[in-house]
DNA sequence: GTGAAAGCGCTAACAT
DNA sequence: ATGTTAGCGCTTTCAC
């Protein structure tokens, strides 16, 4: 029946082993300058005591946690980014404590908020939605933030972006000069930040390579009907498609499951690596997010920006990367 | 030129405003006991200051920090136990802060420690590899945890934990049920605990059953080879397998594909449900786990821990569900 | 209702 | 090389 003990402390240390408080202090942090007989009787003390040092309050006298927080969608979900993140912040010896948001702007807010308060050194976010006002308020009072995969609307932060204008372009002309003319777009729905750049990004090269452009461009929400009428839209009528492009992964997905076996009769570049897609069709060809360069900018940036909060704001675009496995690759079939 | 100024304190909010600090703080905490003029001056004055209150001093004082730690294998795969645990711990009003592991004792340890030197009120875990000896001291310390998914070996923790035995007797009698007497198992290494569980589960099934033991039963690391030529041996012979039972959705996955078009022609079980694993055969019947409530029973003998250190261990087992899609309801092809 | 002061557990001047 | 002490920013008795 153990009753819950006041956890010891310091100055209990300090009193077991004879010595001053200072002196444990400086063996808990491993301070040198401390006589190996003393440390060891020190070291003795915190064994007997169970004794376990309070990062609060060392933060709070230090001013420093030596953490960070992410702020990210969904936690439970396969992200990339976030694993590069956390890497890349253990490198510098940095903390990464990783929260989500959901999707829900309020619940980003409270998460936000509440790293915040705890003083967190930096936080990478997701950011969702339009309205970021509140940040105002935390960026004046000190907080230093980065944000990755699209910008904070409104806000002159750092943000670390892959290249999707690029990455669309040299989807369309790898298509082009693999032979098609026709190429269709399916993408996301155009709220979200991501969709709407590489739909807009898709409109101009359709534009530019001369030929129709709404009708080969197709976004909205993921709904299984909406995918079917758009594979269905894009193959069909006078001049159908002989190649698509589609926006994200879970698009990619969505497509090919609709397609089926007729996937082999059309080419098609997908925009994001991923397992799920790779499993539909192995040979699926991709323009790949350098996810690695991603978080490891993230960090980069919120480290400098936390050295130097006057420093001026830095928004990366990270390169990406067509990987060809051969749906890509295919000819026209007309 | 913002120079990192000072971050305004509950005092500073008082001289700005004309008042006491304990009046600042009863403002910010909600006490609803100060008057609604001085009250608005406060609010004033913590927006002209951009203050912000400091969560470390206060959990310092306070004793508690209302953080629950999630030390979970990898924050960014797919983990809806971890999804779960969010929600349950939100809905209690306490926050999740979460960290990967990646599967590396060394890390785990770093942060479980690192949690515990935070004062998080309790952490929820999902312990890896054998050797758990370094949680003793912080376990005497006062901390409070949950294992998820499988017990901490030689330690008498709470956990919450699939009936992986359960999972596995039902896969076997549905397949029976459906009339099939040579079941072959594929599962992961043994050396994961949820692994050597289930296919020690899957020998007494068979066993039970009468017939070859050893010889239906595949275990070991997920590489391409060894999946070809589980399925192989399982497939082969004078008297082949007409089901599999899969031991977890990666093992499903990498079953599945080396099938091919062949997995109509073997009824199939897999042990978790996962999108992956439908998204190659949509009607794949499953053992599922319970998601919902491994998460929000973690939570729940989480906060019962921290209420009371010294009730004692529970180790709750979570009923699975079979799901019925097609797969595992073929009748035997000989 | 308000104000002064102690203390949460630690670090870092500043002695010695 | 070791001890003394102030103070990080907050909450909370305890008088008023």
């Amino acid at each position: 029946m153990t009753r819950r003990p006041r956890r010891p402390t310091m100055v209990d240390v300090a009193r077991e082993a004879g010595v001053a408080l200072r002196t444990v202090s400086r063996v808990v942090n491993d301070d040198a300058t401390v006589g190996a007989e003393l440390a060891e009787r020190v070291r003795a003390a915190i064994a007997a005591l169970d004794y376990r040092p309070d990062e609060r309050a060392r933060h709070l006298r230090l001013g420093v946690t030596g953490t960070l927080g992410a702020a990210v969608r969904q936690l439970s979900h396969v992200n990339p980014v976030l694993r590069a993140v956390e890497r890349a912040a253990r490198a510098a010896g940095l903390m990464v404590l990783a929260a989500s948001t959901e999707d829900d702007e309020v619940l980003e807010r409270h998460v936000v908020e509440s790293m915040c308060r705890r003083r967190f050194d930096g936080i990478i976010l997701e950011p969702i939605g339009e309205d970021h006002g509140y940040l105002l308020p935390e960026l004046a009072a000190g907080l230093s933030l980065v944000a990755v995969d699209r910008p904070v609307l409104g806000l002159d932060v750092d943000c670390v972006i892959s290249d999707n204008v690029a990455g669309i372009r040299t989807a369309f002309a790898h298509l082009v000069a693999h032979g098609h003319d026709r190429v269709a777009y399916i993408g996301d729905d155009e709220r979200i930040y991501t969709a709407h750049e590489r739909a807009t990004a898709f409109r101009a090269c359709a534009a530019a390579h001369g030929g129709p452009v709404d009708a080969m461009v197709h976004t909205g929400r993921i709904e299984p009907g909406r995918i079917t009428s758009a594979v269905r839209a894009a193959l069909a009528g006078p001049a159908p498609a002989t190649a698509i492009v589609t926006g994200n992964a879970s698009i990619s997905v969505e497509v090919l499951r609709r397609l089926g076996a007729d996937s082999r009769k059309v080419a098609i570049v997908g925009f994001d690596d991923s397992e799920l897609a790779t499993l539909l069709r192995p040979d699926l060809t991709v323009v790949a997010q350098d996810d690695t360069a991603i978080g490891g900018t993230a960090i980069d940036l919120l480290r400098a920006r936390i050295a130097d909060p006057a420093r001026p704001v830095s928004r990366v675009t990270v390169p990406v990367e067509l990987v060809r496995r051969g749906s890509g690759e295919l000819p026209p079939i007309s």
